[in-house]
DNA sequence: GATTAACTATACGGATGCGTATGGTGATAG
DNA sequence: CTATCACCATACGCATCCGTATAGTTAATC
């Protein structure tokens, strides 16, 4: 039975986070054992009881984010309202969410980046973001519009999305109003 | 004088494109003086001949990069009839280009990545965004629309040309219909 | 109080990276 | 014919990373 104490001993969650951070401030390059280890007060020893290596460091990350990018969400959002009002919120969510939390903007840009050098991480986005597409087009779809009209306008939608990450534009203050205005316009002709 | 043999001898130029294509392929973390040499066939003392240092390089890659990736567009479609015009044929441009060009999504996207953990590329993409937005935000203009809207509606095109670039969305056959589809959504309604 | 499980520190070998120093080659100029 | 310049190869020292082996240290358990 472990009775850990939090103040003292680390576990797999405190290199995950640890692990993020590098990711975020770094990129992939930088989640390197030695580095994390630096940066908890730490050394190599624990890292390598707490996890095989560093495979399965990022395995652990990704498993992490893939659940707070998509299941997570949802589960906050499929339960406010119409379609029309979990499209808006979606838009205010991502828009709103500060930047270093484990599901911002930060985070994502810097997985996305790490995907496209790594098979792992890329199958691991694929599929969040598929979930998501499917998701917002169903919203659509249940607003009325057609399976086509639908996948374009949630085509469109989740690329600004992912654009106005990568440019630092998706709150509402932004050049092009930030996603919410997006949203606003995707929804205003229906 | 110089009269290189193009066959044998390797000129910086050389260098460049064999670090475009790590970037490419690898990342901001595979852009190695060794790496590069092993590429062409060549060693180090070639490449420290050529750059004072790996920074050096890197200041060549942006620049050159730069270069294309705005004020050669800008010559290419400047001169091709009205706003509305150019506006497509930038949407069709962007979408058509090949990934691996140099002007091509796959090396935007790697330059994007890095800009993200590094302030010099960081600085060079932050003018390159400027000169788009300002150029596109333009064309809005040049079509009758106020500021405010040209400059919202250029914001959403760019971002959602960035999101595109990063999901491999951009072509006409990918769910949303590419940029191109979003382009004419934009100008159908003036 | 001895044992055990959970956790951490230290130290190693091997790989790879950087930048420099130095020496060699081949073409051209005088 | 030799001196020079442009260009490249080899080899070095230094640093960092990985993964492993080994040896503590602490807290619970018997």
């Amino acid at each position: 039975m472990v009775s850990v104490d939090p103040r003292k001993l680390l576990g797999p969650e405190d290199w995950l986070k640890a692990g993020f951070r590098a990711l975020a401030q770094g990129g992939p390059a930088a989640v390197k054992v030695e580095a994390l280890a630096r940066d908890l007060g730490a050394t190599k020893g624990s890292f390598y009881w707490h996890f095989k290596d560093s495979a399965a460091l990022k395995q652990g990350m990704l498993a992490l984010w893939q659940d707070l990018a998509t299941q997570q969400v949802v589960a906050r959002i499929a339960s406010a309202g119409g379609a029309h009002q979990q499209i808006a919120a979606l838009a205010q969510e991502a828009a709103q969410m500060p930047d270093h939390s484990f599901g911002g903007p930060l985070i994502e840009a810097a997985i996305r980046d790490w995907g496209r050098y790594d098979a792992d991480v890329r199958q691991c986005i694929e599929t969040v973001d598929r979930d998501r597409m499917a998701f917002v087009t169903g919203l659509f779809v249940a607003l009325g519009l057609s399976a086509g009209e639908a996948g374009q306008r949630a085509g469109l939608l989740y690329a600004a999305y992912v654009g106005m990450m990568h440019l630092g534009t998706l709150a509402a203050d932004a050049p092009g109003g930030g996603l919410a205005a997006v949203a606003e316009r995707l929804l205003a002709t229906l």
